[in-house]
DNA sequence: ATTGGAATTTAACCTTGCCTAAACTAGAAT
DNA sequence: ATTCTAGTTTAGGCAAGGTTAAATTCCAAT
């Protein structure tokens, strides 16, 4: 904690931070390689740019062994990701993007903004606590909501859900999680499921069912809801 | 022509494109001192840079003389400009921001935006022709409006004018600006004027009287209209 | 206990954009 | 014509952020 404050981060290294953040928070810990697979980068380079982190007291590095967020760091890290997720809200809310295409734009524009235009953003949303995907914003000054859903492929058969939470990177999954009439929000209740991996067929407020692979249901993470079944 | 397509181009090189083509607008060229000056950087830079911009056939250079945009240099400056008139007509527009505060703001978004964002953006408004500053807006073919407007100080004492167009950067000066009443469009009579640079003295619609001094004055880029006087 | 890989780090190098100090024009002023 | 100088360019450096190739190190499997 030291030469982290004072200038604004660079747009690598918010991303960097961003990575870090979220490989920490489902993988435990963030490992060099995972870290170069995320930003697309060589192995070699983040080496080079933990090491710059490490001493800007922005996270903690153990040899060979991988990478920990100090305070600081994650204060950063959750400011971007605050950032991202009310331009992804803007972007849909207020000048009719699809849910498919913000992700790349908040990508860029989550290093440009100033902390008064989130804040006038935020302010015309209505102060939105999720973003369109379902992820919880950050507060301005780094709380985040801890999540607790589950993949659909979790759930019984015969126990009911309400979707809470999907991916935002994959602009072609999203496109069809929306054709499916999916969205945070919606509720269903799991009707079928074959073994194996195989598919499991739900059925949405109004009666209609949709049949939905297992690697698709294992990426939509849900709530379970007072169940329905037996 | 050469290098110029393919990537998009760098922060760097976008500001340096659009501080040549103002340059090169109201000064004829653009001498390496004064690119320099204008993006507060020293003036070896500037011909580090001018070398890379002329081998990607976005200016041309001559030696010691100063530097002209190619057709192609001039497209992106005008791309830059137009980015950056509608960040600043949205931002107060649809973001309740100040005249005096968008201008840092768009300093940095015009570089992050997609042209897709800027379109929505541009729709959001009404496809407005000129900014809140009263700058001509370019096209997104690069078109844009000849401007011929006056300093306020040309007008002769007992003709009338409209003011259309002030300067963007000065964030102290627009707020004077707008505390005394001024914005494009507003109409008014010259009342007086004194002699050596002095002050002079102008009724706006409603017929309140303002004294403005003569650099601010020099400043407001107006257009004269069917003089009321003699 | 040894060893073979996979992951990680180091080494060496590149480009972009900036810097200062030194060398060089072009043109104005003698 | 010569000289002076302001403006420009060259030379040499530096930091950030990337690359590939070579050296390490951890660990899992014999
Ligand atoms: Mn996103
Ligand atoms: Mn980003
Ligand atoms: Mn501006
Ligand atoms: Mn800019």
């Amino acid at each position: 904690m030291k030469a982290s404050v004072g200038k604004g981060l660079s747009r690598s290294i918010e991303d960097y931070l961003k990575v870090i953040y979220k490989l920490e928070a489902d993988s435990g810990s963030a490992q060099t390689s995972a870290i170069a697979e995320a930003l697309a980068i060589a192995p070699p380079s983040v080496s080079g740019m933990v090491k710059r982190l490490a001493e800007a007291g922005l996270l903690e590095h153990s040899r060979y062994r991988g990478v920990r967020l100090t305070e600081a760091g994650q204060h950063q890290a959750l400011r971007i990701l605050r950032r991202h997720r009310i331009i992804e809200s803007y972007l849909i809310e207020q000048l009719e993007y699809d849910w498919h295409n913000v992700h790349q734009e908040a990508e860029r524009l989550e290093h440009a903004v100033s902390d008064a235009l989130i804040d006038r953003m935020d302010q015309a949303l209505g102060r939105p606590s999720h973003d369109p995907h379902g992820a919880p914003i950050p507060t301005p000054d780094g709380e985040i909501e801890t999540i607790h859903y589950v993949p659909m492929t979790d759930l019984d058969v015969g126990s009911a859900g309400q979707l809470r939470m999907v991916g935002d990177k994959d602009s072609e999954r999203l496109r069809f999680i929306a054709s499916l009439g999916l969205r945070p929000g919606v509720a269903f209740d799991v009707v079928a499921r074959q073994p194996f991996h195989g598919p499991l067929t739900i059925r949405l407020e109004g009666g209609r069912e949709e049949v939905i692979g297992y690697e698709l249901a294992n990426s939509l993470q849900c709530e379970r809801s007072g169940g329905d079944a037996k």
